[in-house]
DNA sequence: AAGGCAAATGTTTTT
DNA sequence: CATTTGCCTT
């Protein structure tokens, strides 16, 4: 057998790696260190040289998109395409499983998924059925809160209140959340993991099944796995199986969701024996980005260690710009941008990044001055706007009557005359009769509870809905797609929607009906309506929009993990935005913030820069910054300051409204001051005037904290 | 049922 | 500052 194929390419580590034997296997990747390389060229040797059935091996990933270039990578490197093997998302590969085994899992046969939209809906309204005050109990909160357990595989029968009347409360909610949910025959995201893993756990014959079946496992991005997640995996993989784990502790930067960074050490001690490879050798950055990289994830404590390298050139050192304010910072990446573009570097392999996306206005607003095409990554998503939305509520609707979410979104949309009044008496018999809102509706037609309007108005709703049904079983998935939006009208209800937004709505419900026609169901028509409506729920659609012409990429540096460019610029290195405030008192949350900085590092292959305002309005304040202390933590010899040219001198008027502003505390930014309790410290930041005034001040055993000028009787040192 | 107005609110995001 | 939301009015 010809093995070269799968080992040539590779280095001493990733070899290792892909050819290890052992049951266990943890694999550190740095950033650029060729991680999904491995993982496909494991699956290679897997297939080619174990000898292993395609359909023993199951991959997980996070995201859709890591999922389809694992799939087409594979397909690459051995010319064929395996059949049996499953790679997919924990959420796709548990919902298949759920699907599967439905009434194992205590389902309704066609469950449908509630997303986050719908479940922000459903808790709403049961805070308002429970008379609860939202400002008390946010839903958003609320949300989170049923979410955050869920992730950690409690249910709220599992949750301890401790007797506490407002944690009594949350769990009544989250009670009443499970109740509804089960009433509707609706799954949301975290109850596809959780139910999944309890599937193993109260159907051991079923757990068996995929035991011998997938003896062979692997994870892509380990270090983003929640508890439960965790939990799911560990159980499939057993005492016997082979588990290969790919992560990066350095890269973990979605602990604020859950995921537990803490899952990479548990892994070794779960599965002992495990094999730890690190890959360390860099394939993407300079030697001098490495180094920063390196420098400034060495402040984190409780690492594995792993420290990056590359035999490449040296590189530039990055650039510092101090912008006076968040303009002139702007300006100044712009103008490097058109610098590069000048020296042939194509737009698209720039990238401007960002901690918040409310940075990206003003990025936005230069480029656009400057006639410089830009695309954001991010944002809404296209299942996720309102017009796809309704839309999808129909088919939804279409396809399980019994659907509250599709029900309660689209039963007076567009509007045809069911108020909220008899919404409210349908929700009502449906919680009194413990079922469906449609069925609920056919009850109180029939016991004649309704006034005459209002029962006319629903059966009309009904009818309609019956006419898309039966619609579904004749048509083809895109006639049947345009059938729904001319029948419910709502095409032409997004169509005369003010200004532009009418147009792009149409667009979308446009293009809707183009997904429908280009989707490929894996089974046969019968199917393949199901298998639309579950696309759209697990699956974002493809982000990105006219890859064709040349652009500049903004996004944050959440979302540029797992990519690389060229050039980078990383706009707005600032105590406050980056480490964001809400980060610096929280404990644990500042390593997170440098992982951040160093994910958002590595993603430069040869030019880094980074950027900061001196003065910059943020939520219409004026807020003076220091430098950011990742900043601070690169070696002196990877980074230079960008002196001020001609060009982007800032203004003498600004820096006298800057004097003239005149914060009459008597303070300067960062001047070091002395507090009778807290000590010395160095002035962050002032805010306000005269008796207002507050100042900001880090001090050195406290940290920082903001102080009332007037009586926080500061001594300048 | 739609439109107007005040109030709240504002890291990071996938599924 | 700017956007979204809920509430109130017509």
């Amino acid at each position: 057998m010809d093995v070269s194929k799968i080992l040539d390419s590779l280095n001493p580590a990733q070899r290792e790696a892909v050819s290890s034997d052992n049951k266990s296997l943890l694999v550190l990747a740095g950033a650029g260190s060729g991680k999904t390389r491995v993982l496909v060229h494991r699956i290679a040797w897997l297939l080619q040289v174990q000898g292993v059935p395609a359909s023993a091996i199951m991959a997980v990933t996070f995201t859709n998109k890591a999922a389809r270039e694992m799939r087409s990578r594979i397909g690459e490197l051995l010319q064929l395409t395996p059949q049996g093997m499953w790679v997919g998302t924990f959420h796709g590969l548990t919902h298949r499983l759920l699907k599967t085994h439905w009434r194992d899992a205590g389902l309704p046969e066609n469950f449908q998924i509630l997303d986050s939209d719908d479940q922000l809906r459903m808790v709403k309204r049961l805070l308002k059925e429970h008379e609860l005050d939202e400002t008390r109990f946010s839903p958003k909160s609320i949300q989170w809160y049923i979410n955050g357990h869920k992730d950690e595989g409690r249910r709220a029968k599992h949750v301890d209140h401790h007797n506490d009347p407002y944690e009594k409360t949350l769990v009544n909610i989250y009670q009443a959340y499970e109740t509804a949910c089960e009433r509707s025959g609706q799954v949301d995201f975290g109850e596809l993991l959780l139910r999944a893993h309890e599937l193993w756990l109260k159907q051991p014959s079923i757990l068996n099944h995929y035991q011998q079946r997938f003896q062979y496992l692997l994870v892509d991005e380990f270090q983003d796995t929640n508890t439960i997640q965790y939990a799911w995996l560990r159980v499939l993989a057993g005492n016997g199986n082979t588990i290969t784990v790919v992560g990066d502790d350095d890269q973990s930067i979605y602990g604020w969701r859950g995921a537990k960074i803490e899952n990479i050490q548990q892994f070794s001690e779960d599965f002992p024996g495990t094999t730890i490879v690190k890959l360390e050798q860099n394939y993407r950055s300079t030697s001098r980005i490495l180094d920063a990289a390196n420098a400034v994830i060495a402040n984190n404590p409780d690492r594995l260690g792993k420290e990056l390298w590359t035999d490449g050139e040296r590189g530039d050192p990055i650039q510092l710009y101090a912008g006076f304010n968040e303009q002139d910072e702007a300006r100044f990446i712009v103008e490097r941008i058109q610098s590069h573009v000048s020296n042939d570097l194509l737009r698209s392999e720039q990238a401007i990044l960002y901690r918040s996306n409310a940075q990206s206005r003003v990025l936005e607003e230069e480029l656009i001055r400057a006639g410089t095409p830009y695309r954001i990554y991010g944002g809404q998503r296209f299942y996720d706007r309102l017009e796809i939305k309704n839309a999808v509520a129909y088919l939804r609707l279409a396809y399980g009557s019994d659907d509250d979410a599709a029900f309660e979104r689209v039963v007076n949309t567009p509007t045809r005359g069911i108020g909220n009044k008899t919404v409210e008496a349908v929700r009502l018999r449906a919680r009194e009769a413990n079922t469906s809102m449609w069925r609920a509706c056919l009850q109180l037609i029939e016991a004649g509870a309704l006034t005459n309007r209002a029962a006319t108005s629903l059966s009309k709703f009904m009818e309609l809905i019956n006419d898309c049904a039966e619609a579904s079983r004749t048509l083809s998935l895109e006639e049947f797609a345009n059938f729904v939006l001319e029948a419910t009208d709502l095409m032409a209800f997004h169509g005369k929607e003010t200004g532009e937004k009418g147009q792009a709505r149409v667009e979308n419900l446009q293009e809707l009906v183009n997904a429908t026609r280009q989707f490929e169901p894996e089974g046969d028509d019968s199917t393949a309506l199901r298998e639309f409506l579950d696309t759209a729920a697990l699956d974002a659609g493809d982000q990105q929009a006219d890859e064709y012409t040349d652009a500049v990429q903004l996004m944050t540096l959440h979302s540029a993990k797992g990519l690389e460019f060229p050039v980078v610029y990383l706009a707005g290195v600032e105590e406050n935005l980056f480490p964001h405030k809400m980060s610096v008192e929280e404990p644990g949350r500042l390593e997170e913030e440098r992982r951040l900085c160093y994910v958002g590092i590595t993603r430069a292959m040869r030019h880094l820069y980074l950027t900061y305002a001196e003065s910059r309005r943020w939520y219409g304040q004026e807020s003076f910054n220091a430098v950011s202390r990742f900043v601070r933590e690169i070696p002196d010899d990877c980074i230079e300051e960008v002196r001020i040219n001609a060009s982007i001198t800032r203004p003498l008027s600004a820096r006298l409204s800057h004097a003239a502003e005149g914060h009459d505390t008597g303070l300067v930014l960062g001047q070091r001051v002395l507090h009778s309790v807290f000590g010395e410290g160095v002035v962050l930041n002032i805010e306000g005037q005269g008796s207002n005034a507050r100042v900001q001040v880090n001090f050195n055993q406290e940290g920082s904290k903001w102080l009332v000028a007037a009586y926080a009787n500061l001594e300048a040192v």
